[in-house]
DNA sequence: TTGTACATGGTAATCATTATCAGGTCAATA
DNA sequence: TATTGACCTGATAATGATTACCATGTACAA
């Protein structure tokens, strides 16, 4: 029944990327680095073998709110905190852990194997980010423009009248599919408005934002 | 700016189907329930309004680790525990919840807004059908470097390009014939790479396995 | 040497969630 | 009253992360 793991190659090299340093990186982070040493891996041997190393208890996988896995080798006993923002994971020290043997009257019949405890908030980057703007808690993008944004935003900078996703498409080199993820985000960001269903123009705050 | 929401049918009978019980239901849990009342509805719409609804604050949305997320009505502040098998939520009260504050000098410099506690483990159902598997264990052979191993490798250190094994035998006391067992080792090891046929030159982590 | 269990790279499939779209609803306004 | 425009909807396509599958490869014990 027992079974025999073999330390492959990948296997360490993977496991050696991860020790490199502090960053809990996610499998793609993983994947993208190991790539430069092993240039013909898989990302599934990526995702695989991280897996298994957790499984085996090498390295400890981190199952945090919200969007990739991460994963980190160190295994002594440590809490975490991450970024709502960019979703950047820091280790956290608590003072003191003094949370009550949970009762077995609370327990609800459970066989409790652990407690996972978990910080959020901001990170000083992201936290200087919306220092700056003045932005709700809720806004979770960057106020930053990226490529395709900035080139959605000079399309209906350029234009006299409010723009239709296909308008826009053929004033840019973007896949239609695209835009209309760009255009939300700048109307989240208020550079864009919709004066009529479907159909955008750039506002004020939005000139101000090309230069 | 700011956005008035309707309470709307469909909205009402989430909401309702949501308070009916306390199983924090997933969306499409609530999507199939829903069913029977709108026979019409569409899951994106399940979807959509419980994210609205969060957002507003009637409910709470919980990000458990692993599969979906989860929804609940009780807005009180409360803990979870899940079972790692059938990923079932029940609620679950500490005791005391005396997280000392968490001192600046850990903070790392984030605003934190939050804490999430989380507990996990087999719930009463699952705790039964459990059954002990084997723990597989990695066949971990020592990184370190072996005497002759550390030789061949300096020797490689040393060469500003790949080398073979006469040049190598030529640079070390070893006998030609332990040569190749020797790189054979320090390839596995990922310290030697053979950018030619019969030519041998270090890695990066074989000069770092050389401090 | 051979059997076999473990691994791999490449790719398709899965799953949960979001985005898109064209068309509705509704209250405020001209 | 007609129009407007923000908010909503169902249907469906697309997305992103992860896993499953498959044919091939490799290590090791018999
Ligand atoms: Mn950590
Ligand atoms: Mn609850
Ligand atoms: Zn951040
Ligand atoms: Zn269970």
């Amino acid at each position: 029944m027992e079974q025999k793991l073999r330390m492959t190659h990948q296997r360490e090299i993977i496991l050696a990327e991860l020790k490199k340093n502090t960053s809990h990186p996610t499998a793609d982070e993983l994947y993208e680095k190991v790539k430069k040493k092993l240039p013909r891996i898989s990302l599934a041997t990526v995702y695989r073998n991280l897996e298994i190393l957790s499984a085996a208890g090498m390295i400890r996988k981190l199952e945090i709110s919200g969007r990739q896995k991460r994963f980190d080798w160190e295994l002594t006993e440590h809490n975490h905190i991450y970024c709502v923002q960019c979703h950047r994971v820091d280790n956290i020290e608590l003072e003191k852990k003094n949370l009550q043997p949970v009762q077995s009257t609370q327990r609800k019949g459970y066989e409790i194997s652990g407690c996972r405890i978990e910080f959020y908030g901001l990170c000083p980057k992201c936290k200087n980010i919306e220092k700056k703007q003045g932005v709700k808690k809720m806004a979770c993008n960057p106020t930053v423009l990226s490529d395709k944004q900035r080139e959605v935003l000079e399309a209906l900078a350029n234009s006299t009248e409010p723009c239709g996703s296909k308008d826009i498409a053929g004033a840019t080199s973007l896949e239609p599919k695209q835009i209309s993820c760009q255009v939300t985000a700048l109307k989240k960001k208020g550079y864009v408005a919709s004066p009529v269903r479907c159909k955008y123009e750039i506002t004020p705050e939005g000139k101000d934002a090309l230069n």
